[in-house]
DNA sequence: TATGAATGAGGCTTCATTCAT
DNA sequence: TATGAATGAAGCCTCATTCAT
């Protein structure tokens, strides 16, 4: 038994196979849900994906919710901090706002697997098992979060014109989803680019206000 | 699919009855998917809500799956439908606009057993069996089309600034999206109004430009 | 739905297809879980002596651990009535004692196959999950009250001497258990009509007692 | 099995290790065994119980099964060998049965985990797998063989009449272990002093029997 | 036409056993 | 020698679909 202490420290070498191991099913297990949802995914298939046997997918999860859930936080996670680290040297808002959209269109392109959890979860929230449906709320309220605070400062710093940054928040978050949905799916045949900018422009618009 | 036009002209009180039990198994299986989602729901359950056997509804419909399309095509055929008549007697396109969300917010509270269908199926499109996928895809097009349409309309008539009708149609659809969501999740507590009209006039903001 | 007070009196058709059915799975359940015991038997197995499908199993049983105690209630209750009926025609403490035991041992040569139930669960109740554990002491006690009844009237009767009645019923339904079991597992070579004598002969002279 | 006596005599080092190991494990499995019953008891409980790991535990038994009749007949040759070491000093049946039941009720009391065992196993024994099955009856059987001495002893001193040896040998047998089973599941309310003072002596006053 | 009993494939999870370290 | 991570067979149970009534 290790103690409370040393948890945070001295990684022992079987911290790190855990790790090895649990990094490894996450990204099975994101080509897998992604591929198919959770419900039509099985643990069988994540095991195969990962190409170990089913039996040691339940030593580092300890059932198909909880890889599903650790996953896609997991995922999330690294969206998240890799947004807060490359806000940090931006002042504008609206440097903000695009570096925002950015990042997850880079993420969609270069994570084809896992996109599709990003995507469809936030929006099928709705039909998941309750726990996990909190704890996706909850992500998504922080990743608002990161851009009310943004917003916010533009309004103080005068960059934008007085509004409700919450909505305003979501209403970025909501596009954002949608933009990366027609990544994915190729419904759009615009080129990225022009689609990214002129909804860049649009938000930017509606932000700065028309001052009459 | 029958098109209603496309059988010969005299309806048959057979062709009644089909309609009439397809219709009953609709609703039942909106309110049985609103509440569950896809895989969750079983036949039984929505047998059950529509107070007939579970054979019965194989007489109607030839699987799970097609029940699901039908009732999710039904569904977004009358919001559609819905749509394109009220469209008809505006002319400027911030009317349309602002009717667009309107209805879907109504919509979402008169059917808030489907409404979880409607929210979580675009969203989790992505991981629908193809035909389904495939469908769906389609009835959203649709949908921005009508926007589309309002949108290169308003441009046309000098209502609002040159710039791409289709991004802004899909920017539209995907902020409804949200929108109805957090109607749903309860996860936004600003009063509706509040949030609808902070978008709204952020979006209108954003497509009548900044003239500076 | 069937209201609650035609319940007792008008068997619908379906009620008797049921009881037949669950007769057969019963019948079913006794072999198989006789051949191997409660963990070692699987629905499957079931099933298949049934000659059903497996699924069809739970349309009239809810788990695998309801058909175990619910197929060990009805043979033993099978079991108890008749020991109730065919004591009601004696009067002596003996000749129940005595039809007691043979009863059982009737029993156990036309029903080879539950009387393995029979005996092994008395014994390992031990080991079972909780619920069934609770409901087979139960019919253990009532079993025993049957002969610690017998034995009182005995002892009111003069029959036999003052004795703690209730030490000497289980004494019985030991020894009883104990003769079942050679019978079954064949392990005495002695003819059953031999032990049995012998067997009662000590009963009885211990019940009437020294009489110096 | 390792017969004491068969291997050369200078017991090495690496005997004694392997005896130790295997005590151990009989400790534990006793233990795990007999909270949960064979199949509930998985080989993960015995190791950890035994304070080693799994694979350890399959260096000293080949299988689950054989770790299971091991310490079985581990624990009733320890019963055994007391009572033959304990029935030499004492010359009257009636002593011999009477210590008989009393160390099996002391060890009950000493034994609170392997009990279960040793009750269950005996009446459970139609269920196992037959080479288990095969040892179990043999014990059973070499235990009622030091009855069945007695017994004829006691015949042959006069002590008691002229009975079939062997079936009385079984009773006592028997009842010996419904007193267990009482004393165990708590079933019995009446101080087990009681219910063994009135064993007894049903017991004795079958055996000496009905003077005419 | 309407039904729901019957079916069996398939899903999640456990666990005895093996084997590389 | 001691270990425990890895495995996959096997178990319980659900449910979409069929079919006899």
């Amino acid at each position: 038994m290790r103690a409370a202490v040393s948890k945070s420290f001295p990684k022992t070498k079987k911290d790190v196979v855990v790790e090895f191991r649990r990094e490894m099913i996450f990204e099975a297990a994101a080509k897998a849900f992604g591929r198919a949802g959770y419900e039509a995914t099985s643990v069988d298939a994540i095991a195969a994906e990962a190409g170990i046997g089913k039996g040691t997918v339940y030593l580092y999860f300890a059932s198909k919710a909880e890889i599903y859930l650790s996953t896609t936080m997991h995922e999330l996670n690294k969206i998240h901090a890799e947004t807060v680290r490359r806000f940090a040297v931006l002042s504008s808002c609206k440097e903000k706002i695009e570096l925002f959209i950015r990042i997850r269109l880079e993420y969609v392109e270069s994570h084809r697997d896992f996109c599709r959890i990003y995507i469809s979860e936030f929006g099928s929230a709705v039909t998941q098992p309750d726990p996990i449906q909190k704890q996706l709320r909850k992500m998504r309220l922080r990743q608002a979060d990161l851009l009310t605070n943004a917003i916010s400062d533009g309004i103080a710093a005068g960059e934008i014109r007085q509004l409700p940054a919450r909505s305003a928040a979501f209403l970025i978050t909501d596009v954002t989803r949608g933009l990366l949905e027609r990544r994915v799916l190729g419904g759009s045949k615009s080129y990225p680019g022009e689609d990214l900018r002129a909804i860049l422009d649009l938000l930017w618009n509606g932000l700065k206000g028309g001052t009459p």
